[in-house]
DNA sequence: AACAACACTATTGTCGACAAACTTGTTGAC
DNA sequence: GTCAACAAGTTTGTCGACAATAGTGTTGTT
């Protein structure tokens, strides 16, 4: 029930657009880039947990064949974006909280183990130049509350460390994870204390990163992840 | 391309392997089971890495339209068991040194977390249970050179640590794992040596489970991961 | 009025056919 | 003889149509 317009719907579309004037004129012809719009609605939540998606509807607005969007939902499927029940069709996976519980142990060990394989692998300049940021803009951002200036230097530092760690396995892991905890990680970090609290973190790791402290890299960025995830058990009421 | 044709090869064999003429009409109208089926081949190596997955062949001798192959195809790909390059087709993927190391050091922290969650999480009674294995019937089992009832009991102990963790996401991510190197861990159990020292690690893990010491459980099921990642590399060229 | 069986509609599952792309074998020019 | 362009044959990509199934509304009986 969530959109139920009315519709007013051209007659044929011999063209390969589809012209929809419910939601979105999206434009057409993608090849496996389906998969990438319908990951980015459901990461913005433009498409809310819980809902059906509905194979010729989205057929119809992509103007290609079912066959099409049925490849792209088995990917979000094997991705743990979407629930697929037998001829009932597939819904927008609902993240409980012992769901996203387990999705922060796993994140827990995995960007630990990054974190060491990026301070052994990569390059100490990198990290100076990242405390840097740290120590500079991104307090100022803190500071001044500017949540998507903080958001977008942590994202680079984080595929920093994603790219020096050089394991497609686990980055293959962590993008998984990420991707569907998408959703949570702005308000997490809009909690009260908690952006001051991951700057400090993010700051003492790269500074074990700097001097080439491995096990102590792995051992903060997994103490980081541990209090991000009490943060989360903590105002649950407010984010799920 | 020259694969020995003239194989006596026992009559237990279930495959149905494309001749030039003749396929065998093997009559499976399994849904997604063809997935399950091609996977199990893919693990024994009835289909060798480097193989050219033939979507009209496999059509043919399931004896379902092409469509299912593919979707089947998209789920092996999904899962990291075959390469799929647009317009020249899928091939099984072939396991590199480098990326064996990638999926152990991953699997490292993973198993390690799983060692900690099933100490938290799981019933006691069930670690001294195998660790009663361990002591006895294992022992005999590595020292009669039984790699099958080895493997069997190790599997049974590996169950029960990933229904103890209750985690599915760890799960899922622990079986993607295994299922790559399936065809690896019966080659590195055979190593001179290996399996002694596994059947040591194991019963030193389990003595720490008994006693709830979580830490140290994660801490000796990772160092066994990382013993048996170094006997793979000194070992390489045997296995690989 | 309540309930059950039925028919209808909407949605997913499966299939065969056509189109595009790559591979391979042949021919012809230099 | 070598190489390039061309042609035939596979193999993958895409599509529209049909079949099967779940959900819904209707109708008839008690």
């Amino acid at each position: 029930m969530a959109r139920s317009r009315l519709r007013s719907v051209p007659a044929s579309a011999p063209s390969a657009r589809a012209g929809r004037a419910a939601p979105r004129p999206r434009k057409a012809d993608a090849p496996q880039d389906i998969t990438l719009i319908l990951r980015q609605r459901i990461a913005t939540q433009e498409i809310p947990p819980g809902s059906k998606l509905r194979e010729n509807e989205l057929a119809l607005e992509f103007g290609v064949a079912r066959a099409r969007v049925r490849e792209a939902l088995s990917v979000l499927e094997q991705r743990g974006l979407v629930e697929r029940i037998p001829n009932r069709g597939a819904v927008v996976m609902r993240l409980e909280l012992s769901q996203v519980a387990h999705l922060y142990d796993v994140r827990e060990v995995l960007e630990g183990l990054c974190a060491r394989l990026a301070t052994v692998n990569g390059d100490p300049a990198v990290w100076r130049a990242a405390l840097a940021q740290f120590k500079g803009p991104m307090v100022r951002h803190v500071a001044e509350g500017d949540i998507d200036a903080y958001i977008a230097g942590y994202e680079i530092f984080r595929r920093h460390l994603i790219d020096s760690a050089d394991n497609p396995v686990l980055a293959g892991m962590l993008d998984s994870i990420l991707e569907r905890t998408q959703a949570l990680i702005r308000r997490i970090i809009i909690l009260p204390g908690r952006a001051e609290v991951g700057l400090k973190q993010h700051t003492a790791l790269l500074e074990a990163m700097v001097r080439g402290d491995a096990d102590e890299a792995e051992r903060l960025r997994r103490e980081n992840m541990r209090s991000a995830k009490s943060y989360l058990e903590r105002y649950q009421k407010y984010i799920l």
